[in-house]
DNA sequence: CTGTTAGCGCTTTCAA
DNA sequence: TTGAAAGCGCTAACAG
């Protein structure tokens, strides 16, 4: 906030006296409301533009006793994925003439509260949080106890507890084991992070149980480290044995794209001698060689959604606790299914 | 902001009372003030827990009349490049106890003032702003008559207003010439995108200095579309030419990674038949086939030094404008200059 | 070292 | 329809 440099300051008061009114006709008129005359409020939008005023939010909170802004805390602010749930949440807030405090929790809880503390000092109206690893159930039960409403995205720390918007992780895989039996795979492994967030977990349970249905085993799931993409573990082995695996659903594209490199090192070639399903469809995926058969989740839609159930919540108070799942597709590319470069 | 149930609003005089105060000396107790007695000042931290009261910075801003809050403009929130710059700048908040409020421009000039003029109503303390593309040098003109500290990043929308922290994409570029020159490449062909704005025209120009320098012809400059990453228009024709190039540098490492899945569809082995290097080493660009060399721009880098800068501007009024280019290296792989797979 | 007093710029009764 | 007066929760002078 700056001083103008030899200018008066401006504020509501001196807006009221150009317009030769009194502050509180003058508020009314930025208020846009209905009880005052076309006349004055012609005046008082004259005296605004030619006095170049602009409205004090602070001002204005302190007195109605909300902010118009949220808080969103992420636990990794530095990936693509939620970049894309920031566009889609700030394309229902800017209708909602809000503004997002962001904040990052690097994963850490301990920061992650912190950065709670000051976002509930700047008054934020509400909050969205994707919850660092390791946060416990009493990182809900501590925001609950302040009153702030919030909405949880991507991940979930409880079952039950509290609203959760994210993508259908389950449904998403259950879709490309479906599409890989459907093309006569029948060994199919699990490239995946460890299960340490509720989004790892749900992947596996989805990938567990879409076996169960058609029948098939479901001992080959490989806990990869996602911080080191070259390494794929007990894979080596796994393919060296008697019944290797004929495809691989990947954790994500990333991980997809560097397993369909080694591949291609060692001579295979990704939806021919082994299908290659990722997910999150980066641009890349597209592009890539062979081009990349994935699991499309909608990033943006999950903030859209997120925003959208936060808005509501602050709006009336919680009924009920909502779980919203935004379902994904398949796009179907050479690594499977599609035709072979 | 929500009201707690059926407690009484716990606000500085609350905690006073509780402690045996006055609310000045409690006000003084919160800012850390040396001026207050051991004793007192446990007393009052005893009441703050026991009241759970939490410090309204709204109110204290109107006072103080700075917020603790910047704005942050940017162009396209969606880009992982823009994440890894809030990374960075969110590094420093952190240590300043500042936080960030975030919008996005959608490459908008006009959504961009009206985000702006939000911002400002919230009152923040400065600006870090991406220019939209198609911004021109109003926009700084008309942020300075408000006396609102501000920083460019990435991109500026005048050669001299205005301070500005980027990467050094000229130097980039330069590096990737001079090292394709160093392994025999002589018909270097510039796969970027159309120079629209200060970010692509750097990156131009460096590669046009660089080529003149080793006294290389400059005529291989391909404009392609960043959003549809297969087409790369005229660069068909000229590779089917009497002296096609042998060499390409990539306005990023989307284009550079398609643009090898290309050369491999057709049978070309990149590295071998023909070099690549890209621009930003996404991850990928480590674990792609072949992998991909690179020109390594440091986006939390900027971020850091932008939000640095922005920090100095705001404590003291502006001396002299700053051009802060952050420097980057060569990441070299195998798609130029590395071992073959 | 602590308390008193007077606002910051706005909204909100309540009268006129 | 407009105006006067009383705060929202805090800080900054100044006096004790």
């Amino acid at each position: 906030m700056s001083t103008r440099g030899n200018q008066k300051k401006v504020n509501l008061q001196a807006v009221a006296d150009e317009a030769g009114v009194s502050r509180a006709t003058a508020s009314l008129v930025l208020r846009e409301s209905p009880l005052v005359s076309a006349e004055t409020r012609k005046r008082v939008i004259a005296a605004i533009h030619t006095l170049g005023y602009i409205y004090n939010r602070g001002a204005a909170n302190l007195r109605r006793q909300k902010t118009g802004t949220i808080g969103v805390v992420l636990s990794n602010i530095g990936s693509p994925f939620f970049s894309k749930l920031l566009l889609g949440i700030d394309e229902v807030l800017v209708d909602a003439s809000i503004v997002a405090l962001l904040v990052n929790s690097a994963d850490n809880p301990e920061r992650q509260m912190r950065q709670i503390w000051r976002l509930r000092e700047h008054s934020v109206d509400g909050l969205i949080i994707c919850p660092a690893a390791g946060s416990d159930e009493t990182l809900l039960s501590g925001i609950e106890k302040t009153g702030l409403p919030y909405v949880q995205v991507l991940r979930h720390v409880s079952q039950t507890a509290g609203d959760y918007v994210g993508p259908d992780y389950a449904g998403g895989t259950d879709l490309a084991v479906t599409h890989l039996v459907r093309h006569g795979r029948k060994r199919i492994v699990f490239l995946g992070g460890y299960p340490v967030n509720s989004a790892a977990c749900e992947r596996l349970d989805g990938f567990q149980r879409a076996l169960r249905r058609h029948r098939l085993e479901s001992d080959l799931i490989i806990p990869t480290d996602l911080d080191n993409l070259s390494d794929f573990g007990a894979l080596e082995s796994m393919m060296a044995s008697s019944s290797p695996p004929d495809a691989a659903i990947c954790y994500n594209d990333m991980v997809a794209l560097s397993f369909m490199g080694k591949l291609l090192s060692e001579g295979a070639l990704p939806g021919r001698d082994f299908a290659v399903i990722g997910a999150d469809n980066l641009p890349q995926a597209a592009t890539s060689f062979p081009a990349l058969t994935t699991i499309v989740t909608d990033p943006a839609g999950v903030g859209r959604n997120a925003a959208r159930l936060l808005l509501d919540r602050i709006a009336e108070p919680r009924v009920s606790n909502m779980r919203i799942l935004v379902s994904g597709q398949l796009m179907v590319r050479e690594s499977c299914g599609g035709p072979l470069p």
